[in-house]
Order: C-alpha cells, then structure tokens, then sequence
DNA sequence: AATAGTTATGCAAACGTTTTCATTTCGTAT
DNA sequence: ATACGAAATGAAAACGTTTGCATAACTATT
C-alpha cells in the first residue's frame, strides 16, 4: 500500500496538464475556470488523492475555514442543544469549528482565545458577557469578528444572541408567585463570573421582593450546575429548614436535581411542592414531572448566532454590534401548581 | 485604538534586536535560546501584540497543534462526558480540538475526515468501528494517528479504548435474569451503522436465549437516542402490548424516558417494573429512582483515548494498533428489583 | 595564549498555497 | 480574413514560519 502524505498541487497541477494556478483556482473561483479543465483536475485530484493544505491556505492572510469557540463546559446538557445548532450551521458554510472548554475560568478563557488567534480563526463564539478585561482587549485589537451567546445585553460590548435573562428571571418569579406561592426557595450557582446566572437571579430577587417577598439565606442555595449536586443541596434544605411550597432553579438541570430530591423525600412534585427551572432543555418537556420552565431557545440562539458570526467574517469590520433578543417564553407544565392550602 | 492583525515574527524580531530564526526557537526549542535573549524576546512580544501563526508552522509540514475529533452528535449526554474529558487531556499536552458532527452518517463523516485533514490535523479520534471503506481507506493511505472511543474490539483496524459492548449486553441481561425476570423488554436505537448498540443488543439477546428467554417482536422497541422519542415509544408499547416486567434499554437516556414514561402512567420504578440502562451517565446515579446501569467510565475512556492519540503522534507510525480495553461493571441501583409474583 | 569543543545566533532556503499581472486563446462583429 | 474585447491560463512573487548549515562567541583545556 503506497503511504502517500505529500501530494502537492503541483503533483495535481502536472497530472491535470495546468499551472498550479488554475488548480488553486478551480477550488476558490471555480467560475474563473473552464468546466473541462475542471474536470481533469478533479480526475488529477482523484487519482494522486491530494487533500489541500488549508494551512498554506490560511497563511495568505485569507480564509482559514475555521472559527472557533469557547464554553464553560461540554460535561452537561446546558450547552449541548446550543453547540450543535451551532456547528450544524457553520459547517453548512463551509467552516469547521475549533472548540475550547474554560470551566468557567476567566482567565483561562484569555489564553484559549490566544491559542484559537494563533490558529487564525475567523471569527469566535463565546458564552455570555463576562469575560476577562483582556479578552475583550484582545478581541477589540485584533478585530476579530465575535458573538457573545445565549445572552442578550442591549448595550453589549459584542454584538451578541440570546434571551434576556433577567426577564426570564422575571417570569419565573412572576409564574410562581402568581400560583399563590410565598415560602419561596431559590437555587443557583455561584454567579460571580457567569451573567447569565447572574441577572436571572436578579430577575428574581427583584420581582419577588415587589411582591413583598423575600427569601431567606437559608432558602438562597448555592449548587453548581449538575444534577447530582443540585439534588444534593436540595437535600440539605430538606434536611435542616423549613420546607418551602416553590423552588425556583437556576436552570433545567438543577430543577431536573431539585425535583430527585423531593421525590426521594416522598414528596409529590407538584402537589407538595413546585419546582421551575429556566431554559427548556430538551428532555425537559418528556420528563416526568415534565418541567414548568422558561424557554430559551437553544437552537434559535446557536443557529442565529452562527449566521451572525459567519455575516460579521464575511462584512463590514468596523460595523456596530449586531445584538439579536430571542424572545423568552414561560412553559408552564406539570412541575408547577397552585398553592393548596 | 491602533488596530493591529499583522505584526508577525521579523516584526518582533527587529524589536528585541534577534534575528526571526531566534524568535522561532525561542517557541520551539526554548533550550537552544539563551533565557536573556528570551526575556527579550517575550518583552518584544508583548510590545507587539503579536501572537504566533500556526498556520505559517503547519505549512513546514510539522506540527499544526490540532487534533480532530468526530462524533455523531453533541445534543445529548452521550458522549458528553467522554468528549469533555477527551478535550482536557488533549488541551494539556498543547492540542487544540476540532471538532465535526456526522449525525450518525457514515458518508458525512467521510467528508468531515477530509475536512479535518485539509486542515493537516495531526490525530483523529472516532466514535466506535462501523466507519465507511472510504473512511478507513483513507486514514491508511494518509497514515494518520487515529483512535476509536467506546468501544473495544480485540482485532480493530485502528487503536481504541473502550469496554467491551457485547459483554455490557450480557451483563446487564444477567443482572435483569438474576432478579427472576422472564418477560422482558428491550428498547435500542437503530443498530445499522452503530456497532455500540449492535454488540449491546447482541449481548442481551444471546444471554437471555442461552436462559430459554426470548423477546418477542413487540417487545422489541426502536427508539432514537433520546428522552423524548424513547418516552414516546414506551409509552406505545403499554398502551398497545402486555407489560414487561423489565426492559433493558440500550443506554441510560433511553432508560430515562421509558422510567418517565412509567412513572407517567402511575407505575412505580422498580416494584412494577425495573428498568436498566448501560452507560452509566453522570446523572444516572443522582436521579429518582437511580439506574441500574453498566458503568462504561466514559471519562476513562476519553481521558485514556487522548493520551493513546498523542502517544501515536509522537511515536511509532508503523506500529500496532493500540487496543485498550476498558472493563466495565454493573452497578446496581434502585431501578431495578426481583421480580415478586 | 592557542586550540578544541560548545553553545548561541544568523542566513537563507524551504513549506504549499494564492493572487496580481501579463499573456494567450477564443468568440464575435466587422 | 482581421481586429477587438473577454475569458482562461500561466509565471512569479508573496504569505509567515522553521530549520540545516555556517558563523561567531564563549569555556575549558593544555
């Protein structure tokens, strides 16, 4: 068997007859070459089994058919909907995509940045709007096309996809307390650093408090994003405190978490307790109890992302952010009920 | 704000006063520069802004820092825990991590081979061994490093790291018989195509044969790789069919939808029926009821998988196909029960 | 102090493309 | 048939690195 790793263009180029010229352009401007000249270089390309080189593709300066992209984490179903709707997308156009995970570090999100520049991405896809004063530097120096995801910020830095999550924050509170509830839990995790987090709680805390309700320390639980922990948490409170009639979740898989402990407790999600999460995974709805949660789109936001991004490589460099809301959406379903009383 | 994509290697050079030769070493061979003049150098680096093109360094033919990576799909928590854990440990030894979805077709994965080869990745990593001739043929030809995840197979054309799938089958269909189980149920995705679930599939049948169980046709669900869809299918089957006193599914998230399907139709998990998954997934064990499952150590295998990759692009072209078998290992949880009568 | 052996650096030729500019070929209108 | 513009192709100079070879600067040995 012939190992054969260095095929050239210009192996092709002297099979097919033409200059190394003509080979190159039949993949970038096909329409500059004749149709039957293109045909002996695909039977040139077929023949040798030459594989182009897109690194001294990229080294002109020009395309380098990649972009990249930075998230927190793969380890769990919070990202997943958004990422393939993502790379589906972008490899429709012909882009393969380079992926990083920083588990939430900042700082370790700069130097991933730095490793994707060095590959010379097109553009970059990152999470959310906390980022490091040196990344949004870096990002601002190089001019590199860039959208933040899975949030929206109307005065954001970078143009950016994704719901508001206060509001989503808003309705959540709003759906709980208009069902009658008062003695109100929350669980979310650390959100220094994660905004999205961050301003769903917010979201929260506010329209709870407008309603004259407020939420004591030992019912604001701290989890990190899985479920195990999460349903060891809730576990906790159920062990130490007073039990409160709602728990109102970060997102989907604490909630999917919270409600495993109820249930181990033998408790009836929803009779005896309302569970909500934020988000809308997709196994959210065909769980059982399916959960009352905030839709976000997932998909939407990874696909529009992607064609934001991917107009932002191929436009105007210097143009304003694009900033698209995806509307969020309360889904009410069977974690959720009135209060009894 | 000075806008600066361009300054490159002869840039920095001048600034610290070296020639670009010394630059270049200082990155690769760090030992042969002497630590003043890479002081330096790093100052100029800094001065310049300037970040290294890897693409210019691909081109020596050498190294181009990336590793490629195909799986069929990022939507769900299959390979989740198996692709972030792959991603860490490659990112520790200074990889980057392409990454292409293939949907489960072979075809496509072909043509994402080639992309990623355009892209002069230095390893490839697959899911399982049904890959198209094409696919083989040309990682052959090519002679690129090339690990498959997953799955074990003792004469496997490509080094792999994984448990063994077969006898994962015969596990858990001896675990579900040891119970007292006779009139059981299985739930798989389409096995054409997919050697994971084929060899599971093939375990549990011979098992259960080999004890005079057969399953019958309508015992015999085909459902996708999801929450919803397996809900949804288990769902016909007790609407439509005699109940089972177990079904084996052919993973946890499949178990997952069949136990909400249950629960939805007011069974308890295990009393009224036990149900299993294989796999193993990072919530199996958090959940209500926990699975009862086959542990496949999917971080293991990722971790595992990396390090075989890396070896074989740093050593040994020619040499034999690196086969790690990963053992698997029943965990027994509360989603299953002997059988009362 | 002269010599040999190391070590650090520079020079210049690759690496495999793309693209500008120049040239050739072709079709069409005269 | 001739001339003209358009379309297709080729020649050669980039692109930003890395590396083999040559040289210069040290160190150690006598």
């Amino acid at each position: 068997m012939k190992k054969n790793t260095n095929v050239d263009i210009i192996d092709v180029a002297i099979k097919a007859g033409v200059s190394p010229a003509t080979v190159s352009r039949s993949f970038n401007h096909p329409n500059k070459v004749l149709k039957s000249t293109q045909k002996r270089i695909e039977k040139a390309i077929l023949q040798t089994g030459y594989i182009r080189n897109r690194a001294a593709q990229a080294i002109q300066g020009k395309r380098s058919g990649t972009v990249g992209l930075i998230v927190p984490t793969l380890d769990n179903a919070i990202f997943s909907n958004l990422i393939q709707a993502f790379s589906v997308e972008i490899r429709q156009h012909g882009f393969t995509m380079l992926v990083a995970t920083n588990g939430y570090d900042l700082d370790d999100e700069y130097t991933l940045l730095r490793s994707l520049l060095e590959h010379r991405v097109e553009g970059v896809a990152l999470i959310g709007h906390d980022h490091s004063k040196e990344t949004y530097n870096l990002l601002n120096i190089r001019n590199v096309p860039v959208v933040s995801m899975w949030n929206y910020k109307e005065d954001s830095l970078i143009s950016c996809v994704g719901g508001e999550n206060k509001e989503a924050g808003i309705e959540i509170a709003k759906h709980i307390s208009s069902l009658g509830h008062t003695k109100i839990a929350m669980a979310f995790p650390n959100v220094e650093d994660n905004d999205r987090a961050r301003d769903r709680k917010i979201g929260v805390v506010e329209y709870l408090n407008s309603q004259g309700i407020t939420i004591p320390e030992y019912w604001d639980i701290k989890t990190e994003y899985s479920v195990s922990d999460a349903r060891y948490c809730a576990e906790e409170l159920f062990n130490k405190y007073p039990h409160p009639t709602a728990i109102i979740a970060g997102n989907d898989v604490i909630a999917r978490g919270i409600i495993y402990a109820a249930q181990s407790y033998g408790m009836n999600v929803p009779k005896d307790i309302s569970i909500t999460g934020i988000g809308d995974f997709s196994s959210s709805e065909s769980s059982f109890p399916s959960i009352t949660t905030i839709r976000m789109r997932p998909n939407k936001v990874g696909k529009k992302a992607a064609s934001v991004l991917i107009d932002r490589i191929n436009g105007d460099r210097e143009a304003e952010p694009t900033r698209i809301k995806v509307s969020v959406e309360i889904k009410s379903r069977e974690s959720t009920m009135t209060l009894k009383n």
